[in-house]
DNA sequence: TGGAAAAATTTCCTAAAGGAACATTGTGCG
DNA sequence: CGCACAATGTTCCTTTAGGAAATTTTTCCA
């Protein structure tokens, strides 16, 4: 109903912004008519007040990044054209180091595994590579669990990682995961082959 | 100001309410120091205050949607990794662990970051894998640093880990390293092909 | 080392976001 | 028509984001 401001004295005139200012509003509105929900339904399920929903539809506000998140997530909306952006960076990026050629290995019926690192003797995170052996479909419920935080990434080969709390997962190479790592966990190598993962464990 | 709906409590659960805990702040610092720049530079440029700009940065404040924007468009980051809902945008769904498959790119002149597990937002470590694109074997002196460690394991392809303190590195694929990262620190890919790179940082 | 300069963090305060409740508008049915 | 009832808009109030400046921490040379 209000439309283009001649940028007079708007009680919430943008500063010298406001690209997304005028659309914002307007994209989350019509995402959530095509769905055929009410503010009601929409602000509940993103955990937010009608209200807030109602001003930020009318751009009577604005919002904070995280509730646009949430209304993003619970609307389902793809996000690049909001950031839309004058690409041009010269950047140069550098890291620092200690390294390691081959580890220690370590292994057990079903894992090999091989510290990485391990002359570093200060360091907080474990990195490690195992190798989960073909086979010992067996005891997958014998859970590990320690206090902390672990990142697993497939290097090769497939697995199924098998947690209390969830279902299976099926991974194969290239993906990752990150889990809280005092909930019981195992893998179990899902292909012919041995698989390959990367560990890096974060105690706390 | 939790209203908390009905959620439980994951471990580490996130998505539903989860303000943008650990990895936006991580991922914006990030950003800002590979390009080199002051906390005084980058809120400058993209015409918020400084303190602000340091707060969010240590997850010290839920920044505006709006503020978040110039910050990326200052930044030059991409974003539809901060958005990340794996499958269903269900936000009766937790989990404590994220999987990520193929991911969301972070393009910059030498790097190309994909992070990883992105929809787990309060997690310590932040995982990422990049590209080091073939070339750019110039300006390997400015240097990266950011107080905290670093675990990097080659994928593929060859690098040049540079250091102020130690002779460059020559690091091939299955390599590893781990540093504090607070030592100035950068690489370049030596191959004719981009090299592949997974990084875990912690800050501390 | 020390001490100045730069960068980052913290403090303090104001303006504004966001939620609860109330008010208004809109819509179907007797 | 007009009465429910639902959907949206508005007001009021509490909490919090965000900026200016002070404080602390880090960096950099002499």
């Amino acid at each position: 109903m209000e439309p283009v401001q001649t940028e007079d004295a708007g009680p919430m005139a943008e500063v010298g912004d406001a690209p997304d200012g005028q659309v914002l509003g307007q994209m989350i509105r019509l995402a959530r008519k095509e769905k055929g929900l009410t503010l009601e339904d929409v602000a509940k399920a993103a955990a937010i007040g009608r209200s807030t929903l109602s001003k930020i539809e009318n751009n009577l506000t604005k919002p904070s990044f995280d509730i646009i998140r949430r209304l993003m997530q619970t609307l389902d909306l793809k996000t690049p054209q909001l950031f839309l952006q004058s690409g041009k960076s010269d950047i140069s990026g550098r890291r620092d180091y200690t390294l390691t050629g081959k580890g220690e290995h370590q292994e057990t019926a079903t894992y090999d595994h091989e510290l990485l690192c391990t002359e570093l003797t200060s360091k907080r995170m474990l990195p490690y590579i195992s190798t989960i052996k073909a086979r010992d479909v067996s005891e997958y419920e014998n859970w590990v669990r320690h206090r902390g935080e672990e990142f697993m990434y497939v290097i090769s080969g497939s697995l199924t990682l098998y947690t209390e709390h969830y279902r299976p997962l099926m991974m194969v190479a290239g993906d990752s995961v990150y889990y809280d790592s005092s909930m019981g966990h195992g893998c179990v190598s899902t292909s012919d082959e041995d698989a390959r993962v990367l560990w890096v464990s974060l105690e706390i």
